[in-house]
RNA sequence: GGCCCCUUAGCUCAGUUGGAUAGAGCAGCGGACUUCUAAUCCGCAGGUCCAAGGUUCGAAUCCUUGAGGGGUCGCCA
């Protein structure tokens, strides 16, 4: 049952009946912040009586009054400026904790009722090199938001978009040349403006095994497209390797070099725009920063500040080839024409000054159907015991995602990922983060997952294995200790949760309710030290018993929900 | 200088989309281990929600102005 929709619906009916409709999507049922008030609260009285010219103290008493005769409420109080405070009957509580016990059918009950075709692009990092701890923030984010849109109901497409056009491919293709007359036993000296990283000798050394001296010896327009497929397909290889090591994977790899052939989608992408009237030849002002050998040209130009951005943009270079915004609008047009109806591309916080170009272009595109959300992951600082890593990516040294898996493995990167709001920097501490207390959240959470498996298996051992076959039937109206109703309480706002997390493009929120419901298991467990009947295991009482690893399953199967929709592991003991 | 993000307890951060007396963890102090793994829990203390105005029944949250920090600023990607 998802008790907060349930009583939600309540009010809403009361409201309709008393002919209350003005206002009514802003009727929210909450928790509130004192417990002492109640399990749940309803500002039905204070958004209703305006529009209505009534009294929110007089109306919430009407509220509470008809609530209260409903019998998943136990008691509904009016307060304060017209709060309407709800406790709610015991066996209401019971129908959660039965719920909770198919994990799978609970969150079910976070489905939307109006399904879209989301794609959310996410890491996209160009295919030059491995990918670093930067782009692991994007990568988590992104495939954790893929999963809690999944389960809101959404159909999800996870893609990543290959930059594989512009001139950093053709570096790439020089460097890994490079690499490749190294190994035909020339000295080699990297110079500036290639990649130095060592990562590219082994594609020089498979460049040598395949093709012999031959390339040595053709022309740079011969070799360089053999060199640049061979490279851009290594690298890809090499980072496919990388993100499958935090179970990352995608679901569509498109390619921006085939955005423009066999055919030219972005001339196409362009003359569309053209014919809407937002596309035209023209010159740029000249930026406000000082710009030398600045000189005033006419270019191709969009009309993004016809949707708010501060100057139109360029489509084509001096050379008249493509600017990568232009192969983005066509990539972001071939995203609409698949039929997608909602957008999220993931991007890192250096892209920022792109947004506002990124969104008027898909506006334009969808004659403003399809919403663009950008999620712009902040920076991720790294940390060792307190000191700062020190990263220089001149040198070519810099922390790579494989390092950092390898170093504290995948959990407690994904979860630390998502341990804090994607618009706010990332402290990501190497020692802290494989610490086995309290302090560090990934543990803290698995721990509880770990003690709910412990439980069932003391159960087993005092009962018998057939109790937890009888859990379906177990009696759960016995809950009235305090901290057995708010753990329940708890479990009934897993559905809301998923559904705002998905709502709100806002993972984290998933990662810290999994940690207050972690907390809420660890508290009740050790009320049974100093209380015996709140013990989840009493060997004196199979009835109890039955009726707490109920509970205890409940909870277990919500966390195994969270974790997984997080990436994270759900381990039965950690030892 | 323009644009975007951030500013909440000593530190690191949440804050349910505008609700009641602003919450966690860490650090500090005081407690609970013949246990269901104390890898945990309970209590105390700690606040000018950056500042000033505004909007309304009600603001950490929305608007304006300002301060501090970060990012970014014709054709790179």
């Amino acid at each position: 049952m998802h008790l907060i929709k349930a009583l939600k619906a309540r009010v809403i009916n009361i409201a309709v009946d008393e002919g209350l409709t003005d206002n009514l999507q802003r009727v929210a049922v909450e928790l509130p912040r004192d417990a002492s008030h109640g399990d749940f609260a309803t500002n039905a009285a204070m958004v209703l009586a305006k529009p209505a010219k009534r009294n929110p103290r007089e109306l919430g008493a009407l509220i509470a009054e008809r609530l209260a005769e409903d019998p998943l409420v136990e008691k509904a109080e009016v307060a304060g400026p017209g709060f309407v405070n709800l406790t709610v009957a015991n066996s209401a509580l019971a129908e959660v904790a039965r719920s909770a016990l198919d994990g799978e059918a609970f969150t079910a009950l976070a489905r939307t009722d109006a399904p879209q075709r989301i794609n959310v692009e996410y890491v996209s990092a160009n295919p030059t090199g491995p990918l670093h701890v930067g782009h692991a923030r994007g990568a988590v984010v992104g495939d954790s938001l893929a999963s809690i849109l999944a389960l809101r109901g959404h159909q999800v497409t996870r893609e990543y978009y290959i930059n594989d056009a512009g001139a950093q491919v053709d570096i790439l293709a020089h460097s890994a040349y490079l690499r490749y007359r190294e190994a035909l036993g020339e000295e080699i000296e990297v110079p500036a403006g290639l990649y130095p990283g060592t990562y590219l000798k082994p594609v020089g050394d498979a460049l040598a095994k395949t093709y012999g001296e031959t390339l040595r010896d053709m022309d740079e327009i011969e070799w360089l497209p053999i060199v640049r497929e061979a490279s851009i397909e290594a690298m890809m290889d090499a980072i496919r390797a990388d993100l499958a090591l935090l179970d990352i994977r995608h679901d569509v790899f498109t390619s921006e070099r085939k955005l423009q052939r066999p055919v030219d989608l972005v001339a196409r992408a362009i003359e569309t725009l053209r014919g809407a009237g937002y596309v035209y030849e023209g010159t740029l002002p000249r930026p406000k920063g000082a710009v030398e050998d600045w000189e005033d040209r006419v270019q191709t130009l969009f009309r993004s500040t016809d949707f708010g951005d501060d100057v139109d943009r360029a489509l084509q270079k001096a050379d008249d080839s493509y600017t990568y915004f232009a192969s983005d609008i066509a990539y972001h047009a071939d995203k609409i024409e698949r039929g997608f109806e909602r957008l999220i591309d993931v991007w890192g916080a250096d892209h920022g000054g792109y947004v506002k170009r990124m969104t008027a272009a898909v506006k334009a595109l969808s004659h403003s159907r399809v919403p663009l959300d950008v999620l712009l992951c902040q920076l991720v600082k790294l940390y060792r015991s307190g000191e700062p890593v020190k990263m220089s990516k001149r040198a070519g040294e810099f922390v790579t995602l494989a390092d950092v898996v390898e170093e504290v493995g995948a959990d407690p990167v994904r979860f630390m990922m998502l341990y804090r709001k994607s618009d706010a920097p990332l402290d990501f501490d190497f020692t802290a983060v494989t610490e086995q207390s309290r302090d560090n959240p990934v543990f803290y959470v698995q721990y509880a997952h770990a003690r709910c498996a412990s439980v069932k298996r003391q159960a087993a051992d005092s009962f018998g294995p057939e109790l937890l076959n009888e859990l379906d039937g177990a009696d759960l109206a016995v809950f009235s200790d305090p901290a057995e109703r708010s753990l329940i309480i708890l479990l009934a706002q897993w559905p809301t949760v998923i559904a705002n997390a998905a709502d709100a493009s806002e993972p984290h929120r998933v990662a810290f309710y999994l940690n207050d419901l972690a907390s809420g298991l660890h508290s009740l467990w050790n009320k049974g030290k100093e209380n015996a009947g709140l013990r989840f295991v009493n060997a004196d009482d199979r009835n109890s018993t039955l009726s707490r690893v109920a509970l205890v399953e409940g909870v277990r199967s919500v966390l195994s929900s969270g974790l997984a929709a997080l990436g994270v592991q759900a381990p039965d003991e950690m030892r």
